[in-house]
DNA sequence: TCAACAATCTAATTCAAATTAGTAAGGCGA
DNA sequence: TCGCCTTACTAATTTGAATTAGATTGTTGA
């Protein structure tokens, strides 16, 4: 049992060489040496012999680099609910982090006891174990980002932009930009006024989906006969009524949870989408299978979102890119069964 | 900006003591070397202001620990599809870790280029920067898991048994017991002919079931009418029809993927669940609402397993359990409403 | 007053690999 | 044959923390 690995100095006295010669042949530096390829040779099957595998941990103790991504959330990862805001990110980064190669350190110590994560419990920094951190989430804990990049220490953000832009990267999707184009596809189908359904909440993505409504509706000439706020139950079959009563002929929705709600609600009324109302979802579908429409939606990048973060750490880590840099990806237009253009009567 | 990070020579510094001093004091060995408390508070002091945090790769290097925890799979960990296998296990391994202020370590740098993941690819074990590792996955490389023991490497199996245990600890579920549970309140109920659909694979946790089901079966002195194997997309109609005509009241399902094939070939049929049909499912069913059925079914507990198998790993570590140690996990019956008296006509 | 001892702390070493600064041996020109 | 340059290597150091083996100072009992 537990026969010891082999080091580079086995190698060595097997090959009778320095523990040295033996580094340098292991890593393709005997022509800058000028090691004997005779040298090298023996050296290379004493290491065969012996399978030696090298240690990591030395490596990285003597390189300062651990090639270890950290990924920090404010809330825990893994959620019990279904439909995970982060899942899709996170196969991102999942896949971002084998292609450079890296492993992934995942923050849980800190959400230790209290329900909240801080970075600086009890005084240390645990995010310092990985070379760098992706960091997720809405939640402001302002302060100790702001401490962190007073450290020096190198994150990048993934979907939120606030305080991010002034503190380090950041990685997000260009909603406004996506949103406006929806409304000229809206307008272009013939549709001229327009309802807007939000969750309750202010997290950025949000608010910029709202801009960008606003924007095309101005734009546009667009009639707003309705912006209202809904959290999850709360989306009233009243509220369509009277919205379709006060003319819109179409429907935007920023949630896909609220969006099913949405279609419950015209199912109680007897109206048909998209005959009597179009209705476009403004997010990702994570199960389109599950879903109860086919719906017309936009598609928000997540995934490329996660594997462009570990891409964008490493290149600020590496000094390739400088810590002021940031990315904005496109959402695309899927075209559903649930946008038409307005009933002809109105 | 980017101030290199504090070491303990910092500290011993800014405390005017040696780094020997700090690592005891930050250690908590100050009783046992007889440091001053009032030095002590200063190393804490300077620490604290340094923002002082271990070096991993230093303490790694050292054998020392770093309350980091390696979960290992042979295949990605967040797949793309719906149905992660892996998803409840994560789910109780996060839970784990944070109750025990760890952190993780997701290997994902193995996966890199081949598709397939060795743990010694490219000649490195990243494993050994983690304390120890929980190893998921159904797939066979064992020639290097033998290795990684032999070289003293601690680890935990969580879901499977094999070779496992001649390996290392393992966590997993009590299937054959519990499909025997089952078998004997279907029994109870009044089934005396029974029908089996399994997957075509053989992962040990689908023959524990098979076993469980033939045991129960001999024991209770049921009929076996079929006993067959499908994949994805496989469950035939006629089949069903079949095993219906050769007197089965009850079909037990290994998989929860073929149950809702299973609900959709007997909606074809025009047979009642469970008026002319029973139907129990033997594994936990995720998304309930997306399930088409309200379906009689077995628990597996995998987040519990995942949280156990974190638990058991520390164990070992800290040499409070033997490494030879396993621990099988009930499974729980659900009642539902798919499982009936069989019809009185036959 | 001196050895014994406790109380407090430190120098040196270790872990495995990478790197810097040399060294030894041989050849060649002047 | 002295000095200089290659060729082919090696000794020593570095990385950060933990540990082993001391070292220093002061106190106390005989």
């Amino acid at each position: 049992m537990a026969a010891a690995r082999p080091r580079q100095l086995d190698i060595a006295k097997l090959a009778g060489v320095s523990q040295t010669t033996v580094s340098l042949a292991l890593n393709g530096k005997t022509a800058d040496y000028g090691i004997n390829p005779e040298t090298e040779q023996k050296i290379m099957d004493a290491a065969r012999e012996l399978g030696y595998v090298p240690n990591v941990t030395a490596r990285a103790l003597r390189g300062g680099r651990n090639r270890l991504i950290g990924v920090h959330a404010f809330e825990p990862l893994f959620p019990t609910g279904r439909e995970s805001y982060y899942e899709e990110i996170l196969v991102g980064i999942e896949q971002g982090a084998v292609r450079a190669g890296h492993d992934l350190v995942l923050f849980t110590s800190i959400h230790q006891h209290t329900g909240q994560a801080n970075i600086f419990h009890e005084g240390r920094n645990r995010l310092r174990i990985a070379d760098g951190a992706i960091i997720l989430g809405f939640e402001q804990h302002d302060d100790e980002l702001v401490r962190l990049a007073d450290e020096g220490y190198r994150f990048v953000f993934v979907g939120r932009r606030e305080r991010a832009a002034t503190l380090g990267p950041y990685v997000s999707a260009e909603y406004a930009a996506a949103v406006r184009d929806v409304m000229s596809r809206v307008h272009a189908l013939g549709h001229r006024e327009v309802a807007y359904l939000g969750l309750r909440d202010r997290a950025e993505p949000r608010l910029e989906r709202r801009e960008g409504f606003r924007a095309g509706a101005a734009e546009l000439g667009m009639a707003v006969v309705a912006e209202t706020w809904a959290g999850a139950g709360e989306v009233e079959a009243s509220w369509i009524r009277q919205v379709m009563d006060g003319g819109a002929t179409v429907l935007l929705v920023e949630s896909t949870g609220v969006l099913e709600e949405v279609a419950e609600r015209v199912d109680e009324l007897g109206v048909d989408i998209p005959g009597d109302l179009s209705v476009v979802g403004l997010d990702s579908i994570t199960d389109p299978s599950a879903a109860s429409h086919d719906w017309t939606h936009l598609l928000v990048p997540r995934r490329e979102m996660g594997a462009r973060a570990v891409e964008l750490l490493l290149d600020v880590l590496d000094g390739r890119q400088e810590p002021t840099h940031h990315e904005r990806l496109n959402c695309t237009f899927r075209p559903g069964g649930t946008l038409g253009a307005p009933a002809p009567g109105v």
